[in-house]
DNA sequence: CACACCATGACGGGCGTG
DNA sequence: CACGCCCGTCATGGTGTG
């Protein structure tokens, strides 16, 4: 019989710091978790150290939900070894050295050999159902080699098999099936589901529609079959995902709370209590919640899955792979998911959204937790338990970032809130970020002399030439790029047409170019873009950081536009002179040009070690350079990719000094930022992805940090 | 001529604000 | 609803270098 396996929708996603005892080069685990139907993460129910056999990675492997079975597949049949190695071949077109979800397998069997895919092509990797006759769907009858031995029973036995694997009880199967008759398994699975339907609550049935959207359209075809050595690792017996299939899983959830159930299974397989505990809270607690409800798709320009928001893209996800014939399944899916859609909408329109509906909101005004010159708002905040140090953690971005981003990334650092900040307050220029840390907020003080905070200030001798209709006092952010020198003269041969009072619709294109480029008046009708010496000015950084040592122009706005505003910075870490006064261990990732490197020095911390690890080797040179310049007395490592920091190397540099005090990152924004037009992402995008990296180390820091105490 | 490097301009859209 | 804002990317053509 012809079948595939079919891919059934990432489900959860979760990375920890987990050291599996014995297997070296363990500490960057990266889970693999499935949802339930309650949106809540299942337990890890085993540990297959060697899984995925993912470079220096371990995989953690884990059973499947009673309540999302009907929809992802057969927790009875779910095959470690198969599945980890269908991850083998998702990590070749991963690209990325970090993997951070994998797809779940539901465990429809094939008669086809899913080695021989050439898992770099294309093809197999489309993401639309796959249309033509070998196109199956979960609802087709499906035999794995492995059970077809054993289907030796009535001529339903293979289908009444088949749904008990898939979580539904016998005796649903039985109605459904004297309802349908054994032969159309698509009537019997939509008969099934909406009895499973019925039986929950309305609060589950919302939940659960949620879940499904991650099965169909993102759903793969992919051939596959039941290997043998599948059998050999651990029996299914053995596993808590055994015990799920069918009508055993109302009470296996009832008698013990899941995570003791879990927390035995690890135990059974030869870790200490205390192992497992750790694992599981580091595992299951982070795990972001709404992963849950997102959906996936695969960037076929980048080869990489992402994370797509059902709300922001619903029309995507919807109509691009409208075909009449698709299944049962998918169509009572999509009649779901639509209805969601409406329900959704309607909420908007009538301005129901509720604060959980749209939890991190923009400050006005953006001061954060207060700005030198503005009275303190708030001195005192309470930390999640978790979040608490050490180490001290900074991190920054952009806070205009794509809905969700904020309360996405706020969810990995330990739901720590943001501390939005215009670098306006601070200097002559607009800087919004959003920064999460757990540092102290109350007796900051700002790096002195403070920095001048309008443009007239800060560039006295456009003051001469600034025409009264240009009503700035602000520069806008300062970017990767500047204006031109023909736009420059564009504009000047505009004005020069005009005299001294330049028509309304001139001052209008002026003041928009001006605006758009951060433009200032140098003469008479003449603007021009900020030198870079100028932005490393605003910027707090000193001058000719960025000049010589054979970096081009180009790049020097580049760095100086993906930097931190020192003085904004160094504000928030002003609270660490009193906590360091012999100076600190900083872990520095993204360093780019050495922000917070400048910040801490100017806030006169020493810094004893710095780890700074930065892509960019024209901005290695930059930081290096500045290091010896300021004769530095401590240590300056550098390394150059963030994805290829892992526990071992972690744990050499904290113990030789004795630990990191500070780890601070601002992670790519490109993905983020309004102002890229071709790749605006969100989070799973190519670059900004690396968060994920950031929130890894930082995790593994402070595992390692924990023990070391 | 090939090649690397650099400057230039064309290119929307999400989201917040008033 | 109109408006303003935004740590950007890509293809292209020019320039410098061997």
């Amino acid at each position: 019989m012809i079948a595939r396996a079919r891919l059934q929708g990432l489900v959860g996603v979760v990375m920890g710091g987990v050291k599996i005892p014995g297997k070296e080069g363990t500490d960057g685990v990266v889970g693999m978790v499935v949802g339930n139907g309650n949106m809540e993460p299942v337990p890890i129910v085993g540990v297959e150290p060697n899984g995925g056999n993912v470079g220096k990675l371990g995989v953690w492997s884990v059973g499947i939900g009673k309540l999302l079975s009907p929809v992802l597949g057969s927790p009875g049949m779910f095959k470690r070894r198969r599945a980890s190695r269908l991850l083998d071949g998702f990590l070749s077109v991963w690209m990325k050295k970090t993997v951070y979800a994998y797809v779940i397998m539901g465990d429809n069997a094939s008669g086809e050999d899913y080695e021989d895919i050439d898992w770099n092509t294309e093809d197999e990797l489309d993401i639309t159902p796959s249309s033509g006759p070998s196109a199956v769907t979960t609802a087709e009858p499906i035999v794995s080699n492995g059970e077809a031995s054993l289907s030796a029973g009535p001529s339903n036995y293979k289908v009444v098999e088949h749904f008990l694997g898939m979580g539904f009880s016998e005796e649903l199967i039985e109605r459904a099936i004297k309802d349908n008759g054994d032969a159309n398994t698509d009537a019997i699975l939509n008969s099934l589901l909406t009895y499973a339907h019925l039986e929950e609550s309305p609060a589950e049935i919302n939940s659960c529609n949620q879940q499904q959207q991650c099965v169909d359209d993102d759903s793969f075809n992919l051939s596959s079959d039941d290997d043998e050595s599948a059998l050999n690792d651990l029996s299914e017996s053995d596993s808590w995902s055994g015990s799920w299939s069918g009508s055993d899983a109302a009470e296996c959830s009832s008698s013990l709370p899941k995570h003791e159930k879990a927390l035995l299974s690890l135990a059974n397989m030869g870790y200490s209590i205390e192992e497992a505990s750790a694992a599981m809270d580091r595992c299951v607690l982070t795990l972001p919640t709404d992963l849950f409800c997102r959906s996936w798709g695969f960037n076929r320009r980048t080869n990489r899955f992402y994370l797509r928001c059902p709300m922001a893209k619903t029309e995507d996800v919807f109509f691009e792979e409208e075909k009449p014939n698709i299944s049962l399944l998918n169509g009572v899916l999509k009649k779901r998911k639509l209805y969601e859609l409406k329900n959704w909408e309607k909420k908007k329109r009538k301005g129901l959204l509720t604060e959980e509906d749209d939890i991190i909101r923009l400050p006005k005004p953006m001061i954060g937790f207060g700005t030198p010159s503005d009275p303190m708002v708030i001195t005192r905040r309470t930390l999640p338990e978790a979040a608490i140090g050490p180490p001290f953690f900074y991190y920054e971005n952009v806070a205009l970032a794509p809905k969700g981003v904020w309360d996405t990334i706020s969810r990995f650092l330990y739901d720590v809130k943001p501390e939005f900040v215009d670098s306006k307050y601070f200097c002559a220029a607009a800087r919004k970020r959003g920064y999460i840390h757990n540092l102290p907020i109350h007796n900051r003080f700002p790096l002195l002399p403070q920095p001048p905070r309008t443009i007239n200030e800060a560039l006295p001798l456009t003051k001469r030439w600034w025409p009264d209709w240009d009503k700035r006092t602000k520069l806008n952010c300062l970017q990767t790029v500047c204006g031109s020198a023909r736009l420059t003269d564009r504009i000047r041969k505009a004005l020069e047409k005009w005299g001294d009072n330049p028509p309304l619709h001139v001052q209008k294109y002026v003041l928009d170019e001006c605006r758009k480029w951060n433009l200032v008046w140098v003469g008479k009708n003449k603007l021009a873009p900020l030198e870079p010496d100028e932005v490393e000015m605003l910027l707090g950084f000193p001058r000719n950081h960025t000049r010589g040592g054979g970096i081009s122009r180009t790049d020097r706005y580049k760095s100086l536009g993906n930097s931190f505003q020192v003085d904004t910075v160094a504000y928030h870490l002003s609270v660490l002179k009193d906590l360091f006064p012999n100076g600190l261990n900083m872990l520095s990732l993204f360093s780019g040009i050495g922000g917070a490197e400048v910040a801490l020095h100017r806030l006169g911390i020493p810094l004893k070690n710095v780890v700074s690890v930065e892509i960019s080797e024209a901005n290695r040179d930059i930081v290096r350079s500045w290091w010896e310049q300021t004769n530095q007395k401590g240590n300056l490592i550098h390394l150059d990719d963030v994805q290829l920091v892992n526990g071992d190397s972690l744990e050499r540099y904290a113990g030789m000094f004795g630990g990191f005090d500070l780890i601070v990152g601002g992670s790519p924004c490109n993905n983020l930022a309004g102002s890229n037009r071709v790749s605006r992402d969100g989070l799973e995008g190519e670059q900004s992805s690396l968060f994920y990296d950031y929130f890894r180390i930082l995790d593994l820091v402070k595992c390692i940090m924990g023990r070391q105490q």
